[in-house]
DNA sequence: CCAGGGATCCGG
DNA sequence: CGGATCCCTGGG
């Protein structure tokens, strides 16, 4: 896919709009898109994880709205981003209505464009070869360096043309698998996890 | 398994 | 204030 065709296929805001989990569930197979100045970025989503709101006490917004977490109680459609551990950034889609306070982790994404860039981005001391493709976006942290997703990046509107969602590949139902979702300890009973069946290019096979 | 690393939150 | 926590990652 081009340019052209990214933007043209760019999801618009009712999507954003479904429960938490069906968005998690429905982005599945989306292309993530980044406009650089000189390059463009994309990227298939094949893990994601749900947050919600009232129930889901692994989420930061369980505790209610804070300056670190305002983005996540704006509309759907919203990107965001947090610092974690002292050294990562991490990048959530918002879902729901106003003050509501959902979002969808991208967990991984397989490369599709630009993948040289955000090979060097994430491997500056290696030349790209192309069985290290699995090894760029195979987590949060690792998707946020290959994209180069910061702060600056922080309530960026999905729904514009500068970083996006693009109608990607449809996923068969079937091969949509849930788990339990890595790296928390609350509310571990919530299977909220969501990835393809399979797919070299997720976190934790 | 473990430490690195820093922003944020919460109790005193 | 200090101490604990944190949706992680790379290296043993």
């Amino acid at each position: 896919m081009n340019s052209t065709e990214l933007l043209n296929n760019k999801i618009d805001k009712s999507f954003y709009l479904q429960s938490v989990t069906d968005a998690a569930r429905n982005l599945l197979g989306k292309y993530l898109v980044k406009f650089e100045k000189s390059e463009i970025l994309a990227g298939k989503i094949v893990e994601t994880e749900a947050y919600d709101y009232k129930f889901d006490e692994a989420s930061h917004s369980f505790k209610g709205k804070t300056k670190k977490n305002e983005v996540m109680f704006e509309e759907g459609g919203k990107l965001y981003i947090y610092f974690t551990y002292g050294m990562y950034f991490c990048a959530n889609v918002v879902t729901g209505r106003k003050d509501y306070g959902s979002a969808v982790l991208i967990r991984a994404a397989e490369p599709l464009q630009g993948i040289e860039k955000m090979f060097k981005r994430r491997f500056p001391e290696i030349i790209f070869s192309e069985k290290d493709k699995t090894k760029i976006c195979s987590g949060p942290g690792k998707l946020c360096i290959a994209f180069a997703l910061d702060k600056e990046s922080n309530g960026t509107d999905l729904c514009g043309n500068n970083i996006f969602i693009s109608e990607g590949e449809y996923i068969e139902p079937a091969k949509i698998k849930s788990g339990k979702r890595i790296g928390i300890k609350k509310s571990q009973d919530l299977n909220w996890r969501y990835y393809i069946e399979n797919n070299p290019y997720i976190s934790v096979k």
